[in-house]
DNA sequence: AAAATAGTGTCTATAAGACATTATGTC
DNA sequence: GACATAATGTCTTATAGACACTATTTT
């Protein structure tokens, strides 16, 4: 296998293969008060005792990363069912955990703020959102896989329709054009946003209307697809 | 599911936190005969003995997983210096490796056929380049990661100047295009394509053509950089 | 009728893509 | 001068982006 190769660093004649301890982080995103906003767990061990950092979690015996990474989200933030999350990156610089060499399988995930309950739960980290505009610093290496997670979906949030992951299954075109300035960060032209999402076809109107304050009601759509779909052509 | 759970499977109070080993996978692509072609290893041990696999090897201790994956394009396919090189995905299915549970880091690479040297160093594994349009089962998932190494490539060399890692310092317009057209795997109209990649300024002419044989000579251009930089804009 | 958001169309500029001929070397 | 590849420009169509007014409902 490492076929060749005649002396290793221990001196065996076997390579030294190492057992390592992998942790399942999770980049969760949600918009609240209008804002783009990440959940963070106050940590309650060493090391960092007290800072914040991205939930996470040790991978289990004969689990894969994925299914590890779902049970952070619902043990710490109380996220169950169908929540768009997908591999970020995976960090496996020997120092970027002070515990000792600890790989990260980083994701990230994408919920509405009303799937999030910290309240009830038996969490003892505290989790909360905090705005992505004015970030606190995180411990380990986490200011650097959230920096990536935010980048990745706002790319996304241009060729899929992922969206969906922040909207009632009805919605306005004012609310979904309102949810694309959250995350990523700048006003649209009404007109133009209008034209360009219809045009992908990927919602479609339904019967019913939002009639919401004294102004003229707004016409209701749905995601012809809540699956995450690329496309060929970008949203903007 | 996850939410109060009391009990772990083991009867612990602690989750049994799985100490794994770790692989680094490499999708190592270049060209050979306008063809896009990739190494694959003849497996020289069981399981799946004398099929063919990715070229990937161990994950040492204190070593990070892009070190390793660079180890194993040294070992296993002579290429040393600085290639261009980017994860891929990590795999981390418990069934995906029949020895056990083991995650594998993917990597793609891409280098010239001229720095691969198969035939000196030390390997007794058998590396050999298949085409990319006819390929054989392959062991484990690598099938599976192989196809999502080649998507990522063609999406990157949509976006970004990597082609320059497929060409010489210098080359000519024809041959720029001729590797696009091999990666992409469809023809590219001449005046379009120079058009639009000088229009991007990540080439530039430089004093000398090439004579190659009873034509007119070509003008001959350098990436202004040769660090891959991503494109607000695409290729094609 | 006042307030508030919904809903709509045009124009301009830029880019993509289809397409054919001339230029300049070597042999 | 025959051959082979290099080099070049125009037209059409589609898309992006700037921009302002009318429509409909509630109170």
């Amino acid at each position: 296998m490492f076929a060749g190769m005649k002396n290793y660093p221990t001196g065996s004649d076997r390579p030294p293969r190492a057992r390592l301890f992998l942790t399942a982080d999770v980049v969760l995103l949600t918009i609240e008060d209008d804002a783009l906003k990440v959940v963070l767990v106050e940590r309650t061990r060493r090391p960092d005792l007290g800072s914040l950092a991205l939930p996470g979690g040790f991978i289990w015996h004969a689990e894969m990363a994925e299914d590890a990474a779902r049970r952070v989200l619902a043990v710490k933030a109380g996220v169950e069912g169908d929540v768009y999350m997908e591999q970020l990156y995976t960090f496996t610089e020997p120092e970027r955990d002070s515990r000792g060499h600890i790989i990260s399988v980083a994701y990230v995930a994408v919920v509405r703020r009303h799937d999030l309950s910290f309240a009830d739960g038996p969490q003892t980290e505290t989790p909360a959102l905090y705005p992505v505009t004015k970030l606190p610093k995180l411990s380990f290496d986490h200011g650097r896989i959230l920096k990536y997670g935010l980048k990745r979906i706002r790319d996304k949030f241009v060729y899929t329709n992922i969206a969906y992951a922040l909207l009632p299954e009805r919605f306005t075109l004012s609310q979904l054009q309102r949810v694309y300035e959250i995350v990523l960060g700048r006003d649209l032209d009404k007109r133009n946003f209008r034209k360009k999402y219809l045009s992908l076809g990927m919602i479609r109107p339904v019967q019913e209307v939002l009639s919401g304050g004294r102004h003229r009601p707004a016409q209701m759509f749905e995601f012809v697809s809540r699956k995450a779909v690329a496309l060929t052509e970008p949203v903007l």
